[in-house]
DNA sequence: ATGTTC
């Protein structure tokens, strides 16, 4: 196991700590370092982590964990990040990849049609305000349970089953709603994909997975929804919340009004993200039974990387923020998304005493190596295509898309490689991408 | 990430 540990000094309530090899550490931003520093002088907070794909962020890192104290501690948005709940979930065939034989090409338009994607996208929404508010309030229990749209592995493949509790759409803004009254089962943009992939090595033959086996990978969030709250929140929070150090680091006391709210709109935009996953997942399904009829189309899992939570740490309660971090499921398992064009990763837990100090977390994608801007800038269409191999692209929009180009990322497989050198956790499948749509 | 600068 190994870590660097800079102890507290000075404002610091906390160590911190970086689980990153030394070939990250040698590249990593001293800004996003000094926003780890920053989160570990805000009174109440008992622990702050880096993970190995971490970067600078709005107030909290991307990769960087947060915790506090509950009854004296603090909640903060921009620590949870602006996309609340994005996450990533994989979707299972029992197919192998050479039965898809010409039908690639279909099922990808197919879904590039019924799925849409790209900024401010939207789908009319099949639900009346009354059953919006419901999935504000109760996530993917109430689509399966209520409305019989998927199945109880549905539910019970999610994180956290499928919802937040304590969720409540009237501590939402009005203007939340709508924007994003529309935009359920919609994909979005960034580093959002939906990926037809296929099960490249399996390093742990119990995974549950096969070599070749067809695969689909969904990753999105809460779309124009949690962005709106998380700004609404900031917004109250630096004008009067508690002091930070940083501006962007606004926070609420836990038991203040507007930390009571900030976590009741949240948690609503929380279940807004896992349902607006599962709803993709759906369509999709409808989709691979036309072409498969007999087919199954599991949930493998559906993990957040973007979300703060009540947990239980050593025997006391703590609100821990992940931003960009993700935390391992019951069985030690986790899923890592690479960026467009590159290897995406399922994980497991490795040493015990790691993993504690991580409080459970991991990483959660490559990290970007390059700001969109730069990217921009940087990176030409031909080393871009080149950086794509073989993998096809079904991009919406007519904008470039080489901000997001596997370039402007760090390589997936040296996050990896830390998370196993720091011994957080251990490659159990790694999945290749053969098709990909992107926003 | 985001009606990509309320």
């Amino acid at each position: 196991m190994k870590f660097y540990n800079f102890p507290a000094e000075g404002e610091m309530q906390c160590d911190v700590r970086l689980f990153a090899s030394e070939l990250i550490y040698d590249e990593i931003e001293a800004t996003a370092l000094k926003q780890l520093f920053d989160a570990s002088k805000i009174p109440g907070i008992i622990a702050v982590v880096g993970m190995p794909d971490l970067h600078q962020g709005y107030g909290l890192p991307i990769g960087g964990i947060m915790v506090s104290r509950i009854n004296d501690g603090i909640i903060s948005p921009g620590a949870v990040g602006f996309d609340i709940n994005c996450g990533v979930r994989l979707m299972t065939t029992q197919l192998e990849f050479s039965q898809l034989q010409n039908n690639l090409e279909k099922i990808m338009r197919k879904a590039q049609i019924k799925i849409p994607a790209g900024v401010g996208e939207e789908k009319e929404n099949i639900f009346n305000k009354n059953e919006f508010k419901e999935i504000l309030n109760h996530g993917v229990p109430y689509l399966v349970n209520e409305k019989g749209i998927g199945n109880k592995n549905d539910i019970n493949a999610c994180e956290d089953n499928g919802f937040i509790e304590g969720a409540d759409a009237e501590a939402v803004p009005e203007k939340a709603i709508e924007r994003a009254f529309n935009q359920l089962a919609t994909l979005g943009s960034g580093n959002h994909f939906l990926e037809l992939q296929r099960v490249k090595e399996v390093y742990a033959k119990d995974c549950g997975l096969f070599e070749d086996q067809l695969v689909f990978m969904i990753h999105t969030g809460s779309r124009a929804f949690g962005h709106q709250i998380a700004k609404h929140y900031s917004n109250i929070a630096k004008k009067s919340g508690v002091k930070t150090p940083t501006k962007n680091l606004a926070s609420f006391k836990i038991n203040s009004e507007g930390g009571i709210n900030y976590k009741k709109a949240m948690a609503a935009a929380a279940n807004f993200a896992f349902a607006n996953r599962h709803l993709i997942a759906h369509n999709l399904r409808h989709i691979i039974k036309e072409f498969y009829p007999q087919e199954s189309f599991d949930l493998f899992y559906d993990i957040t990387h973007n979300i703060a939570k009540k947990e239980l740490y050593q025997g006391e309660e703590v609100l821990v923020h992940r931003k960009g971090a993700c935390k391992l499921a019951k069985d030690g398992i986790a899923l890592i998304p690479g960026s467009m064009g590159t290897f995406s990763y399922l994980i497991k837990a490795q040493n015990s005493k790691a993993n504690e100090l991580s409080y459970y977390s991991t990483a959660h994608g490559a990290g970007r190596k390059m700001s969109r801007s730069q990217a921009k800038k940087d990176i030409s269409q031909k080393d871009h295509f080149n950086s794509m191999g073989t993998v096809k692209l079904y991009h919406s929009s007519s904008d470039s898309i080489l901000d997001e180009s596997p370039l402007a990322y760090k390589d997936i497989n040296i996050v990896i490689d830390a998370l196993e050198k720091t011994e957080l956790a251990k490659a159990v499948a790694k999945f290749e991408p053969a098709a990909v749509i992107k926003g």
